[in-house]
RNA sequence: AGCGGGAUAGGAUAGCUCGGAGAUUCCACCAGGCUCAUGACCUGGAGAUCGGUGGUUCAAAUCCACCUCCCGCUACCA
């Protein structure tokens, strides 16, 4: 690998994170696929060989626990997944030269050969660690067959990571107060014996692989962190039948995050051994040279998610298994859906069929969810800007001057003009040209975009100042020949965002060769003498499309909301304030279902007075009640802590769910529920003289 | 609580790495133009104490400290 300005002499490959085979693509996953894809086809417009690389994450444990619920086997369950991406990619024109996935034969041998390599670099080692296991059904529980009590923050968690709490990713063992995910069975630990991958070795080099690393900031700060606070030793197995057998080990198999980014290595050298080692050698990419030196720019465009995987675990088994170190990491932000989080499981997303089924052009998302914002920026999606920029720039500035420069040449000269190519739109298409090298060498695919709209933009002005249709032919030959350039050039550049609608621009500009392999000297190349009419490439979104778009989504949302809530309420899933001013939009639909009065009377609801209260240890939101009920005191834990002050409490009248399910929220019992509206929790209450134990009808 | 991101005109967004002209662009708004072009396009205008307070500096949106507020923890997590 150079730090040289693309185009090297090496040839390059861009990757995007693998997609795990795990459910339905959406619009947070198509972020960073169109971003990829984006940049590989830009390093080809500037003349760099690039391959644009990817595959399915079959493995792991989420995989055999959803496949084990639906009572089909991981592999099975996993390829319908990997077939689903293979054939989504091409319609939103991601296009890889090698789609893959982690189960294959390719990737199987090569991450095998690779853990021997670390084996034999003296780097792996054999400890016996303490594994959750389910005595009853005597089993293994790996990962997320396990839930409990994290170490660090005490919220509860799963047996891979923190994800209620602290966000740690927790190794094995680590867990507290564990239970089985599949049979609710308390767990205990029984020792078994592991193999680690001795990170802690190679904090040096990765601490100097970070100074060299290009791509975003956020790929280089976060893991900096983690290397000062003193990296772990990895588990590399687990206790599994599903992934690929750790070499020599039976009952082992390899921790999924070993070998899901060997894909990159092995669709790379499927693709190469596809189109013949002469085309594209794998291995003068990936392999370090005998010197040390190497090899090709690889480049990882991933979600920010998994930035700690790309910047040390594998950079860690790359160097040590003698391949060369990714050149740069792009992280992506997230994406949020009217300003909210991107939610599957509350049906807030737009869903990658979704989008196509209501009959949008793919090149549409891929412009705005690649030139939106920043990069690393998370992205608002919504109807309405989509709207705006479509309408606004696609349609107004790009597809307008295309139309109107190539409409006036038809008519007028039944292609362009002869005439001679005035200096002033070279130089600004050469500053076009600049912008979009410029931008790519920064990994900023907005503005690379960006270039493109902008050079159409100047297109309009040009026209506009120079009144063409106010001149004879002879006049306006040299201005209409400024204008198809202008044209030809805004095809070439837009051609990595939109190619689609670049491919159908090209056809009019009656372009040779294939706009998708064209460098940007095309941009200065004469556009052909004679072209047909054009036809207007984009299409305006309506307005009452929106509107509908936007229903649809409110629906859908409001409807997993209501379902939800009912099994939903004892999690404290409420954010600490909520937003006043939106109330109103975000009150919940009343309930269809109506109740019979033995429905009600099944509730036992008494007035209560608190006696004491007490924050709940290491819970934000939660109080520990003693409430009197007139013929008993209840302990009562309840998630009030944010509008209220606890000192001010004892005395309070309350209205309390006494005969509740007791459970038990940080080890605290909690027998009854208190009634309380909002998010803020306002506390119900009695205003006369209604003594505590008194039942509510 | 933790982690991450953010606060720039009515809304959205850039600039911040590496401090220096009038703070970018898009939508909306006002006035004009044009009519080749798709409710398009072009020109001009109004509109920002760059979240707050201190600090460093000749100079701060940009660097430092503290504070306030917002957002996300969703895919991914394997």
């Amino acid at each position: 690998m150079s730090h040289d300005d693309f185009p090297t002499e090496q040839p390059a490959v861009v990757t995007c994170g693998l997609p795990y085979a795990n459910g339905d693509l959406h619009v947070g996953h198509l972020r960073s696929y169109t971003a990829g894809d984006v940049l590989s086809r830009s390093l080809r417009k500037l003349g760099q060989q690039t391959a644009f690389v990817c595959g399915s994450d079959m493995h792991g444990t989420p995989i055999a626990v959803n496949a084990d619920e639906q009572g089909v086997s991981p592999e099975a369950f996993a390829t319908q997944y990997h077939e689903q991406y293979e054939e989504t990619f091409p319609q939103f024109n991601v296009q890889f030269d090698n789609y893959g996935h982690t189960h294959d034969e390719t990737n199987t041998e090569l991450t095998q050969s690779i853990v021997r390599r670390l084996e034999d670099e003296g780097y792996v080692y054999e400890k016996e660690i303490k594994v959750a296991w389910d005595p009853i059904e005597d089993q293994p529980l790996p990962d997320r067959y396990v839930e409990g009590t994290c170490p660090y923050c005490g919220e509860h968690a799963r047996g891979d990571e923190c994800d209620e709490g602290c966000g740690r990713h927790l190794e094995p063992g680590e867990i507290e107060d564990p239970v089985s995910t599949r049979t609710g069975n308390p767990a205990e630990y029984r020792e078994r014996p592991h193999r680690f991958f001795e990170v802690s070795e190679l904090s040096e080099y990765l601490s100097g692989f970070l100074d060299r690393l290009e791509g975003t900031s956020n790929a280089r700060n976060q893991p900096r962190e983690w290397i000062e606070s003193g990296l772990e030793d990895w588990c590399i197995t687990r206790d599994l039948d599903w992934g690929i057998d750790y070499p020599g080990e039976e009952d082992l198999v390899l921790y999924v995050w070993v070998d899901a980014p060997i894909e990159y290595i092995s669709s790379t050298k499927q693709y190469s051994e596809r189109v013949g080692a002469d085309e594209y050698d794998w291995e003068q990419v990936w392999r370090e040279t005998e010197s040390g030196e190497a090899g090709g720019e690889v480049v990882h465009v991933i979600g920010r998610d998994i930035i700690q995987h790309h910047t040390i675990f594998w950079p860690a088994m790359l160097e040590v298994a003698g391949y060369s170190e990714p050149r740069a990491v792009c992280a992506t932000g997230f994406v949020t859906i009217n300003g909210k989080g991107l939610s599957t499981s509350r049906n807030r997303a737009i869903w990658a069929q979704e989008y196509l089924d209501e009959g949008f052009h793919p090149d549409l998302l891929r412009y705005y969810l690649t030139t939106m914002g920043g990069f690393q920026q998370d992205l608002d999606f919504s109807w309405d800007r989509f709207q705006e920029r479509v309408n606004g720039e696609l349609v107004g500035t790009v597809g307008n001057f295309l139309y109107r420069s190539l409409l006036f040449a038809y008519r007028n000269f039944g292609g362009t003009p002869d005439a001679e190519l005035s200096p002033e739109v070279e130089e600004r298409i050469q500053q076009a040209v600049d912008d979009f090298s410029a931008a790519v060498n920064e990994y900023e695919v907005r503005k690379a975009g960006d270039a493109a709209v902008k050079l159409a933009q100047f297109g309009n002005e040009y026209i506009q100042r120079n009144e063409p249709w106010k001149l004879d032919d002879d006049e306006a030959a040299p201005v209409i020949r400024d204008c198809v350039q202008l044209a030809k050039a805004v095809t070439v550049l837009i051609e990595p965002v939109a190619p689609d609608k670049a491919e159908a621009a090209w056809a009019q500009v009656g372009g040779e060769a294939d706009v998708h392999d064209v460098t940007l000297d095309a941009a200065f190349e004469p556009p052909a003498a004679a072209f047909d009419e054009p036809a207007e490439l984009f299409e305006q979104v309506e307005d009452e499309r929106v509107e509908e778009l936007n229903e649809k989504l409110a629906e859908r949302v409001a409807e997993t909301a209501s379902g939800d809530d009912t099994d939903d309420g004892t999690e404290s899933d409420e954010s600490t304030d909520a937003d006043e001013a939106d109330v109103t939009d975000e009150l919940e639909p009343l309930l269809e279902d109506r109740i019979g009065f033995d429905d009600f009377e099944a509730l036992d609801i008494r007035v209560g007075r608190i006696e004491t209260a007490d924050p709940v240890e290491d819970a934000d939101k939660l109080a520990k009640l003693e409430v009197d009920i007139g013929v008993e005191t209840r302990q009562v834990v309840a998630g009030i802590r944010q509008l209220h002050d606890l000192d001010a409490l004892p005395g309070t009248k309350v209205v309390l769910l006494a005969n509740m399910e007791k459970a038990e929220l940080f080890g605290v019992e909690s027998n009854g529920m208190v009634l309380a509206a909002g998010e803020q929790a306002d506390l119900l209450t009695t205003h006369d003289d209604a003594e505590p134990g008194t039942k509510v009808r």
